[in-house]
RNA sequence: GGACAGGUGGGUGAGUGGUUAAAGCCAACAGACUGUAAAUCUGUCACUCCUUGCGAGUUACGAAGGUUCGAAUCCUUCCCUGUCCA
């Protein structure tokens, strides 16, 4: 193992960019046991494989993950194919719909293939948490549950509202965290990652370490990253993620679409810059200083030429209004009524939707904008934009 | 096991026999404005067909039946959820 940092360093490196460390007393002591020991502190940070796609709101933990690597650290990133069975209840008001063996194992590969966008695969341990919840007997859970009292597991926030709100909460969802908090046993976890919903499961491990006789992890949050409408958490199932393994495009047009306040919260916690680099920036002009932010996401996701490309892209196509360069073709015979057209070419979802999109004078037709639905659209091929989409149409004559 | 309450469109949440494809709000989409964004204003927001009309038809208010000229609204059964009792 590499020389390390002295502890001051380190914890000042790890501190940034963090909303929590319970406790901080905690992690230098153990950083300093560990450096005296020469042995690197084993890190946690749990995923379940429910939504097969990272997007950037993950980034900002597996970032934090980097950062203890860096240092020397061992990183374990767990998939928790086992616990993925239960489903997360943070932050539900109601039972997540449970996922087969199938979907998880292929999600769970899907994951791999991500993370190490971020992580240096040298120095990370993949592991799965089945490994040693799956061996486990009644018996076992039997006693795993008698460790905690149901009183403390309800008092977490979401069980409470649940009750509250007389939503459905089952049996199995009160076993994540005992699941999640016996992954720290098994793995003799020396600190847990996770966002700050999840502090109540990353706290069970604390619990649960003690019973079994090891010293307790230490936990530390993330702050949880806005989604692109900069008011709830950036989640897959809200639709306002920006997923790390989208086109270079679509993710430059995401990131641009964020609010100018939003995009400070970005370079915080989506960038390497120091918090006075970022400061420096703000008299600059915001438009340009947001690109700035979406090339440096896609350069991160993708490559700094593609990162080049998307901004040039979006200069030509969003500002200038022209027509991409990667247009869409598609040929049509039969029906040539605009309405139609537009749903085989993929630019409305249906026919009445067509309709309305051309009534709202959404559609333009090589250029010129078209009102009349039963528009007819005559042989050859015709350039369409309906909103934000663009197709080119050959009419077969 | 018993008694009660409830299940409405992407989300909230009105609506208790008839201009209700279902108010309002949020989200979303489109147009105007702009810096691409935000804010604001306007329009749209089940599907199909055409003669694109404030057109015609089809489907929709947990599921399946029934009563009625007519049901999201009444009845029956079933499924699901909650509260209280045991």
């Amino acid at each position: 193992m590499e020389r390390m940092l002295p502890v001051a360093e380190q914890l000042e490196y790890l501190k940034k960019g963090i909303a929590e460390i319970i406790r901080e007393e905690d992690l230098k002591e153990r950083l300093e046991i560990c450096a005296k020991a020469g042995r690197p502190l084993r890190v946690k940070a749990g995923f379940d494989p429910t939504a097969p796609d990272l997007h950037l709101g993950h980034t900002v933990l597996l970032r934090k993950m980097k950062h203890f690597q860096d240092l020397g650290h061992t990183v374990i990133f767990l998939i928790g194919d086992m616990t993925g069975l239960i489903g997360d209840p943070t932050g539900r008001n109601i039972t997540r719909p449970p996922m087969t063996r199938e979907e998880l194992s292929s999600n769970a590969e899907t994951y791999k293939t991500q993370v190490f966008k971020i992580l240096d695969p040298e120095k990370t341990e993949l592991r799965f948490n089945s490994q040693w919840l799956e061996p486990l007997r009644y018996e076992d859970i039997v006693r795993l549950c008698s460790k905690y009292t149901v009183a403390r597991i309800l008092e977490r926030d979401d069980f409470t509202k649940r009750l509250k709100e007389g939503h459905a909460i089952s049996m199995h969802e009160l076993l994540y965290p005992l699941a999640q908090g016996y992954d720290s046993v098994a793995l003799k976890c020396d600190v847990e990652l996770g966002g700050t919903d999840q502090r109540f499961n990353l706290l069970v491990g604390r619990e649960l370490q003690r019973d079994f006789g090891q010293p307790p992890q230490i936990v530390a949050t993330t702050p949880l990253l806005e989604g692109t409408d900069g008011v709830e958490k950036m989640s897959k199932s809200k639709g306002n993620y920006i997923g790390i393994t989208e086109p270079a495009k679509v993710m430059f047009r995401k990131v641009m679409g964020i609010s100018d306040t939003l995009m400070w919260r970005y370079w915080e916690l989506l960038t390497d810059l120091t918090l006075p680099q970022i400061a420096a920036l703000k008299p600059s002009d915001p438009m340009a200083v947001k690109m700035d932010l979406a090339q440096r996401v896609v350069a991160d996701f993708h490559s700094a030429a593609d990162g080049k490309q998307a901004r040039e892209d979006f200069n030509h196509e969003v500002r200038e209004g022209a027509e991409p360069v990667d247009i869409g073709q598609i040929s049509l015979n039969g029906s040539n009524r605009l309405a139609q057209a537009l749903v085989t070419a993929g630019l409305a979802s249906s026919r009445t939707e067509a309709e309305r999109l051309i009534k709202a004078g959404a559609v333009e037709l090589n250029g010129e904008r078209c009102t009349n639905p039963s528009f007819a659209l005559s042989a050859g091929t015709h350039t369409v934009r309906a909103g934000k989409k663009w197709m080119r149409i050959t009419v077969q004559g």
